[in-house]
DNA sequence: CCCTGATTCGC
DNA sequence: GCGAATCAGG
């Protein structure tokens, strides 16, 4: 069983401070269920958090990576003045939900915004992708700009997220409709 | 049924 | 001290 180490016991205090979720946490921490966060964060006397863990109530939102579809398309063929085309280009533009676009801007090549990265350095605005062995002595996280609401930079997204695609490209429902 | 934190109590 | 089991609740 993994002890409760200080550098897992500072890990703790931020991420519960944070208004993370014991199940959360005990996912962050890694070998530990969120009883054992529940059960430490009570013997730390941290029960009770200050502020509310904000509505994050029910499952988080998965981010979707499909490709973007345009809502309509200008028809630039069927006598649409210039002025309609560039009016409706950019009432699609609005509605590009921006998430799918966000991973071709934001390229690996980009520097992390922290160096090796540890965990109690991510932020909102930080990739979460980890990097290397987590036993190793050189693991970190990708720590690239990922202000998107997703926890990955343009890069890990897809990583992490085609499976699902993949998955759902998979699904029973769509083999029925095939 | 998914999730949440709180509590108990054998280890 | 630890955390699984359990409880009460959203």
């Amino acid at each position: 069983m993994l002890s409760w180490t200080d550098e897992r016991v500072e890990l703790l205090k931020k991420l519960w401070s944070d208004g993370l979720s014991a199940s959360q946490i005990a996912g962050e921490l890694g070998g530990v269920t969120r009883n054992a966060v529940i059960g430490k964060v009570h013997r730390l006397g941290l029960s009770g958090r200050a502020k509310a863990p904000a509505p994050q109530a029910q499952r988080p939102k998965k981010p979707s990576i499909r490709t973007a579809q345009p809502q309509s398309r200008p028809h630039t063929g069927h006598g649409a003045t210039m002025g309609n085309v560039a009016l409706k280009a950019e009432v699609v533009t609005i509605a590009r939900p921006q998430v799918e676009y966000q991973p071709a801007i934001y390229a690996l090549s980009e520097a992390p915004l922290v160096e090796n990265a540890s965990i109690l350095q991510l932020t909102e605005q930080t990739c979460k992708w980890p990097v290397g062995d987590p036993g190793a002595d050189d693991f970190h996280f990708c720590a690239r700009r990922s202000d998107t609401g997703i926890p990955y930079c343009g890069y890990h997204a897809r990583v992490a997220y085609q499976p699902v695609n993949d998955r759902r490209r998979d699904s029973p429902r769509r083999r029925a409709l095939r």
